[in-house]
DNA sequence: TCGCTGATCATCT
DNA sequence: GATGATCAGCGAA
């Protein structure tokens, strides 16, 4: 933590991730998060997240309370959690806030900085570098995250999910959330300005009955 | 490049 | 029984 380098790099991890997750989600970006398996380490830079809060953000998965699936946002920060989102993707999140207090930040974008020979072999249907990881089920499956990750601990060393923060994103835009249809007003989605990996806006549309 | 559609199942009402 | 924090593939422009 050098001088003059802001207040995000004076908090440790824990401290970062233990605030809301609007106030975590902006920091977020510029961070690589790296993921080591048997077949190697594949690291993303972060370029655009979306921050999901608890009971008071109905569009969160833990907007109704807790339950069998979001305990986990309810449980302490630092976790990662995985869900299977329509029926065969899986997503991932930065579970932030104090225990007893629900929060999380959907990584939903980024750049492969490291393994990108692995990452192109789990998304053969990228058509470029920039495809790797656009999108939050493409940038988990690039990672290598499956349910089996729910609940790894980004604060333990000897994990195999590791986060580093970076201090100097660059500019960061705020808008809404992607592919929600109920508190579609809150500015909630950051990316960083200009990234070729950030995806394309899709308003969250309920799809018509058969 | 844009827009539409099918795929497919865990979760919750 | 309906819905959904999505993606890939296709055809049209």
């Amino acid at each position: 933590m050098g001088a003059g380098r802001g207040r995000r790099s004076a908090l440790t991890l824990l401290e970062f991730l233990s605030r809301p997750a609007v106030q975590v989600a902006p920091e977020l970006l510029g961070a690589t998060l790296r993921v080591v398996s048997l077949e190697g380490a594949v690291g993303v830079r972060l370029t655009e997240v979306e921050a999901y809060e608890g009971i008071e953000d109905p569009a969160s998965h833990a907007g109704r309370g807790p339950t069998p699936r979001s305990a986990l946002m309810f449980g302490p920060p630092g976790v990662v959690y995985v869900y299977f989102s329509y029926g065969m993707h899986w997503c991932a999140n930065v579970v932030c806030r104090p225990e007893g207090r629900a929060g999380a930040v959907l990584l939903r974008a980024g750049e492969v900085v490291e393994g990108e020979e692995l990452a192109r072999t789990r998304r053969p249907a990228a058509r470029s570098a920039r495809d790797l990881a656009r999108g939050p089920a493409r940038l988990t499956s690039a990672l290598g995250l499956t349910g089996l990750d729910n609940g790894a601990d980004l604060l333990d060393p000897a994990g195999r999910v590791h986060l580093r923060r970076d201090p100097s994103p660059g500019a960061v835009c705020s808008g809404p959330r992607v592919g929600i249809s109920l508190a579609t007003d809150r500015p909630w989605r950051f990316w960083v300005d200009g990234a070729p990996s950030v995806s394309a806006f899709r308003p969250g549309v309920r799809r018509a009955r058969a």
